[in-house]
DNA sequence: AGACAGTACCTTGCAACACAAGGTACTATT
DNA sequence: AATAGTACCTTGTGTTGCAAGGTACTGTCT
């Protein structure tokens, strides 16, 4: 049972959950970017195209956060109906939310630049 | 006092949190990465060089992401004493942690050219 | 009409993690 | 003896991503 004891407490040092942990923290970046992009979308929409992009996101974590945007003044949303099921919210960017992916882009580019420097 | 309210309750809702949420789940790699490089380091070592690449870094989050990097295998120390102050905890790479990183390496690379799909 | 499949929304509870704040201990200088 | 500088480390807190579960609407097939 040693050896279970060890494998799960070191479980989360893997490649997969460091990979998952620098996924973090640029979800935001992505979902701005992608409403952003395409004047107006709804969450199945958002993880639609992050999936194609080959980054998961799932509904337990983009709910949430849509909502934290919404509640911080960067997203809106209107209801609209669909022939296909129940209606959808459609999230657009609000003035306030345009300046801020700006400004989240750039911090982007910075980190990027910054981590080039270090590991290459 | 509403206005206080508000304003606690959406402190979060700036790009300095943001940036701050980025620059977490890059750290393991950049200190894999500098140890790589240096061929060894000590903690104060890494904090130095990340700030001159602009990601700051402080002790209470550099140690124990060491020591999760040393119960995980990837990273070995040697004490080392110095003629001003206390003995160092020189860190270097394992066998495993030179071929994490490279792992690691390459997840950044994908996720970063990810990144650039959704938001270029 | 009733059952199902598909689509869409949302919440709860947990675990991981970065960080602020505080602490200990050694050396050299004043 | 006191201070400054360097180095190590721990505790508690807040934010967050995510697994798991739940509700509700629409159209289709018996």
């Amino acid at each position: 049972m040693q050896g279970t004891v060890l494998s799960t407490m070191f479980a989360f040092m893997n490649v997969e959950n460091a990979k998952a942990q620098m996924r973090k923290g640029i979800l935001e970046l992505c979902i701005l970017g992608i409403i952003e992009k395409e004047k107006e979308a709804y969450p199945s929409d958002i993880i639609q195209i992050m999936k194609k992009a080959e980054i998961i996101v799932v509904e337990g974590t983009l709910y949430p956060l849509l909502s934290r945007l919404k509640k911080g003044g960067l997203l809106q949303y209107k209801w609209v109906e669909s022939n296909s099921g129940p209606p959808r919210k459609y999230y657009t960017l609000t003035g306030e939310g345009s300046q801020y992916y700006l400004e989240l882009k750039a911090s982007w580019f910075n980190l990027s630049e910054s981590v080039s420097k270090i590991i290459k």
